[in-house]
DNA sequence: ACTAACATGTAATCTGTTACATGATTGA
DNA sequence: TCAATCATGTAACAGATTACATGTTAGT
């Protein structure tokens, strides 16, 4: 994500902290103690340049910039991405919101197709004896919630992913 | 989870390991080395109790029991859920899987009220000078897509939670 | 004057991840 | 006999959480 929002251009680490809980629709906070080391972990492996602003030792402005080796390993985070980035719907929610910056659209089009081949799997929550149970098997009302939801869920992003893959087919780029 | 599945019965921790990934929908691995450590925590807090199976010193079989203790504390958490339990969809999905554990039928549904208050104000994930961008606004097709299928999650979400709310509404329990 | 928002960090603690390490049981 | 699954852990390292600590700027 911090690759991601300064990919759009340079900002302050407060900032950057403002997006990430957008994106996350407030629904997770983002802490400064996680934030600032992470930070300073991106810039240690030169991905992120910490420009001073107008600031004295105690009132410090700290402007962040993606290098070019930044943008790089973006880029390659994006194109590479597999295991809990493709089946965790938060992690794959944050590649898609930055997805559209890696230029070849076939990498873009393969990252959606391991997404959809995951959602196409078909998966429950629940299961008896080792086989899924169907909404209808279970009792508890909680549970059904569960399934019904994440159904809802599942088919509102295949079809998009779907629509996606086949819209673009022809256009280049 | 450790405290919801036990409540259901007595059980290893493989196992354990199985049920929670499956309730994952096997989105994100559980390892064993967050799962011990996690019922070792809770067997110090007197939450869990470890009973030793036919085994060897070597070849050690536990069976994990919940204790009276441990019934009290999976009561409490679903009780006072708050902040991320309600807001993050992960956690809630979790509480919801284990919600009809907890006795009183009236701090079950105020569980739900609050998850519905948090999906019923307007979120965005996408901003533009502090107020939210609507769909047709964004021409990223990947935010875009964000969008729309986050608007299906919660139309369905909100439609089953207020269904849950108004149909139980004259029953007793 | 005061409050809220802007702005950047550190320290202690807790938790998670990954790799390592061992051994039993079941079915092909 | 060989592989997969069952079964339980530890150690090193990385990362997250919470509380602490400081100071500025803009609006009421």
């Amino acid at each position: 994500m911090i690759l991601g929002f300064l990919a759009e251009g340079p900002m302050h680490g407060y900032e950057l902290r403002r997006r990430m809980e957008q994106l996350h629709g407030y629904a997770h906070p983002v802490s400064f103690g996680t934030l600032y080391p992470a930070i300073a972990r991106l810039a240690a492996a030169g991905f992120v340049r910490q420009e001073s602003g107008p600031g004295t030792a105690s009132a410090r402005r700290i402007t962040l910039h993606l290098t070019d080796a930044g943008r790089a390993e973006l880029y390659e985070r994006l194109r590479t991405a597999e295991g809990t980035d493709i089946t965790d719907g938060q992690r794959f929610m944050v590649l898609l919101a930055f997805l559209s910056m890696l230029p070849d659209k076939a990498e873009r089009d393969a990252v959606l197709r391991r997404r959809l081949e995951f959602l196409s799997q078909p998966a429950s929550f629940f299961y008896e004896d080792g086989h899924p149970l169907k909404a209808d098997d279970i009792s508890d009302p909680y549970r059904r919630g569960i399934l019904v939801s994440a159904r809802a869920t599942s088919r509102a992003e295949r079809d998009w992913l779907t629509a996606m893959l086949t819209a673009g087919a022809k256009e280049p780029s």
